[in-house]
DNA sequence: TCGCGCG
DNA sequence: TCGCGCG
């Protein structure tokens, strides 16, 4: 489809999997960085010492950006610092662009912040990669800040490092891990960091699923322990792994839904419905893994469901003044803003005057659970479409425009636009108890127009800090995924794409847009709409 | 009641009313620092020039902490430089403790900062300080922020500062604002940030009330202007007036519920009820201005509203293996987490087994819109307890803890505890047509003893971007309040304060702790729980 | 894009 | 408390 980049290219940043030390040895220089003391720091450990990976001779003074390591150099009494960049100086000139460092000497810093990432076995704070590596704090990040774009490492917790670009199968290619920095109380579960999970994991798992983020300490008393100690190495495994992921500020871990962006951080609402309709009003909206859900005015929804309760829930028409007590506030008609991030929603209706008729409750689709299936760990998809209400009430001077921004989630039997109809039949023919079963492989049952429809948004791995919008990263590699905006509803209007499978069935997504189920493969790249 | 301090104590922050440059004349220097050049920097511009306030002769070399303005100095080449602070050093002996700079100093750089703002009139970004003032950006903002934290400053937008600290009265002392900075396009409001708005900032506030937050250009366009610039000065002073806040990352504004900590930054969702009665279960919660709302399990809501309409709703006590299909996960009985943030909540029960009846809806109380009235500013309480659960069901091997913790809510009709049982009756005695009316003027109507509770909490102002807690900011003065804890409902443990009222009806809220209404006012200090 | 103040 | 990488 020409959305997805093959996993086995070989890129700039796939050198993770070659030996260690490939360009030098500096295994021994980093047994010997532990010596504490004054002297010897210039001294070489290192086969050809090069400063910018070494101690600046100015001791204390933390220095910022990129000059540095000039001890001797003075302004000219005149220069105006805030003007002035280092990189436009001579001495910099041969920098690398991007970087800002040249080649060999940032490789040389990366390669002693691999070297002890593999040496340690396990993920690493900041504070002791400093001590490994004799570098300032700021220099360190910086390169691991770059590395981290590259997927070389992977921040799996606030200032804590790790091997690989945060897929599992990334961080084979290390040495047995050593206890040293991770010691574990109870060991209990396989050594690989695969998808199998220990009883333990398994236990914190349903446990931040259930009582929302928490820090290690409380995750710990909760389930029986005493210190941190107790569950950080699972936390992190789980974190490196994708699974969970780490507020740096709160330091809260969660039931990853890995993103951390628009909506903001974290604080997603989560609302289990109990009626079988809810209706929601209005404003600002987040919504996690909801049902059979109404987002607008005016629609309808009748459903039966599989204890044979039939319930139906339907809204007035309302005029905006006539709202009912304690109801909305003004503007009950004017912009709509809907975030959806990170969800699995199944017959969802967005929009206004939709119809949804469930006559049935369909069997368990793909990715039901959140446990380890994929929807619940990808993120980075940022689609978003405005959808203008026909013009009612007396607010007609101002368009009534829905904004709907959907991020990272799984949609089932959704339609999202204007007027539109949904009819969910019975799909007793479908399989998916292991929850596993691909979306793109559909099958293709009784071909209602206004059947079943369902959109996979999804392309990106987050950075778990910052928005990749518009940039996949599958397995240790950077790539580029186009993106899609989901589209209104258009007779005929369908594009489905095939779900890519990796050989560990990780971190590739297609992307499908909403329409009626007709899978018609025509032109995808036609209708894409790039957001980057 | 020894918990406000008075608003007119003069602390050390108080300095902001008396007349400008109170220790140097600075203005001669502050109009000759736009000069641009590479030379005359050093040259005596500031009646004693001290190089701590002017840039330091390294030039581009950002200097990180308290170590600097002393180019010839170098380290022994064996110093170990994460281990030394440059406040350890002879040098730095007479530098203050806190703020790392030598008083005299210290205080030319604020009067620097000071000038510069008074002679704007308006909210200054800070890289226009930096102009204006010469100094690092760094040292510009240690500045600040120390000013901040002592209510001299305020941070009103990203890196923009204002004035005062924050309380509309204080920015009061500054020449009439110079349209320099700041050019509005329409001026047609009070030129005193008083609590009266214009008509743009009227619609701003609704929009964004109805919206959810927004970026400047977004809001004008919504509005049917064209740039940010059409809105910004209005977007400014509604953020000076405490009455709207900007996120500084996404640097969307929003209707200011002043807070951005515990729930991370400003996601809350807002539920707007339909249904009489609204279940939510489990997890994190996000509760915004909800009513007649039960969290927990095995409460009980009778209501009778104004219409007449009679509804009722029992959820029967499941088991945890009894979850109806669809519903909550495992864990219903598990710990619970609610937060509750800025908000203002009537009629809420939280807890176990509660019972509500709430025979007529009770007029408006205090407080009842989110326009201007104080309780939608006012932040900064952190209160929490926990109660534990009577253990039900097979989980009896851990504890099941409720965790709730609130933060700048008004509350009226609330219990929050186990086993309690409320009853509104109507109060049709009240007027509290205009929202304003005192909570903490509550009559004693028929003293039932599980009748109407209320708490208000709320003491301090946030700082917008750092959650204070136990500090309290009172007009331009620095003060420490005390917080307290809401107490599980206990038979007779009644602490209520009365709310102190400023001159200026801002930003004072005593805190009061839920219990049935007897207020009893008898030790309040020794039932305070301190959280700092 | 950047908010950064950080000791 | 701190996450900071920032150019």
């Amino acid at each position: 489809m020409g959305v997805l980049v093959s996993p086995k290219s070989e890129g700039p940043g796939a050198g993770l999997a070659k030996p260690a030390g490939g360009q030098r040895p500096l295994v021994a220089s980093l047994e010997v960085l532990e010596v504490r003391g004054s002297a010897g720091l210039l001294s070489g450990h290192t086969p050809r010492p090069q400063c910018r990976d070494r101690l600046p001779p100015q001791g204390h003074c933390y220095q910022h950006g990129r000059g540095h390591s000039r001890p001797q150099n003075r302004r000219a009494p005149g220069d105006r610092v805030p003007k002035e960049k280092a990189s436009e100086r001579g001495q910099e000139q041969t920098l690398g662009r991007w970087t800002g460092k040249s080649a060999p000497v940032a490789g040389q810093l990366e390669q002693k912040i691999l070297q002890a990432l593999r040496k340690a076995g396990s993920a690493v704070h900041t504070r002791l990669l400093v001590k490994e590596c004799q570098v300032l704090k700021q220099e360190l990040n910086r390169v691991l800040y770059r590395m981290q774009k590259e997927s070389k490492v992977s921040l799996v917790a606030p200032a804590t490092w790790h091997l690989g670009g945060g897929d599992p199968g990334d961080a084979a290619p290390t040495q047995p891990a050593q206890p040293s920095i991770a010691q574990r109380p109870q060991q209990d579960m396989a050594e690989s960091p695969g998808p199998k999970l220990s009883s333990l994991q398994e236990r914190i798992h349903s446990f931040l699923e259930a009582s929302g983020p928490c820090k290690a300490l409380h995750i710990a008393k909760a389930l029986g322990m005493r210190t941190a100690k107790d569950v950080n190495p699972d936390l992190y495994r789980m974190g490196i792994s994708g699974l969970l992921s780490c507020d740096e500020k709160s330091k809260e871990w969660r039931v990853s839904r890995a993103g951390d962006s628009g909506i903001k951080n974290q604080s997603a609402t989560i609302i289990y419905q109990q009626s079988s309709v809810n209706m929601i009003y209005q404003s600002q909206i987040s919504i996690m893994n909801s049902e059979a859900t109404q987002i607008g005015h005016g629609n309808v929804i009748a459903k039966q469901g599989q204890n044979g309760t039939t319930t139906a829930h339907r809204l007035p028409p309302v005029a905006p003044g006539d709202s009912p007590a304690q109801g909305p506030p003004a503007g009950i008609w004017g912009p709509q803003d809907i975030h959806i991030e990170s969800s699995i929603l199944r017959r969802v209706q967005m929009g206004h005057g939709n119809e949804m008729n469930l006559l049935g409750v369909p069997s368990e689709g793909p990715a039901s659970s959140l446990s380890c299936s994929p929807p619940a760990t990808a993120a980075g998809t940022d689609a978003s479409f405005e959808a203008r209400m026909p013009k009612q009430g007396p607010h007609q001077e101002e368009d009534t425009v829905q904004r709907i921004r959907i991020k990272s989630c799984y949609f089932e039997d959704a339609t999202i636009g204007n007027s539109n109809k949904m009819t969910v039949i019975s799909e007793a023919g479908r399989p998916g108890k292991d929850g596993r079963k691909d979306p793109g492989e559909q099958q293709e049952d009784p071909d209602t127009d206004t059947g079943p429809v369902w959109a996979l948004g999804s392309a990106a791995l987050d950075e778990r800090r910052r928005l990749l919008v518009g940039q996949g990263k599958l397995r240790s590699e950077q790539s580029k995924l186009q993106l899609c905006c989901l589209l209104p509803r258009a007779p005929g209007r369908v594009i489905k794409m095939p779900r890519w499978t990796g050989p560990d069935r990780s971190s590739c997504w297609t992307l499908a847009l909403l329409g009626p189920r007709k899978p018609i493969e025509a032109e995808p790249e036609a209708q894409i709409h790039r957001n980057d």
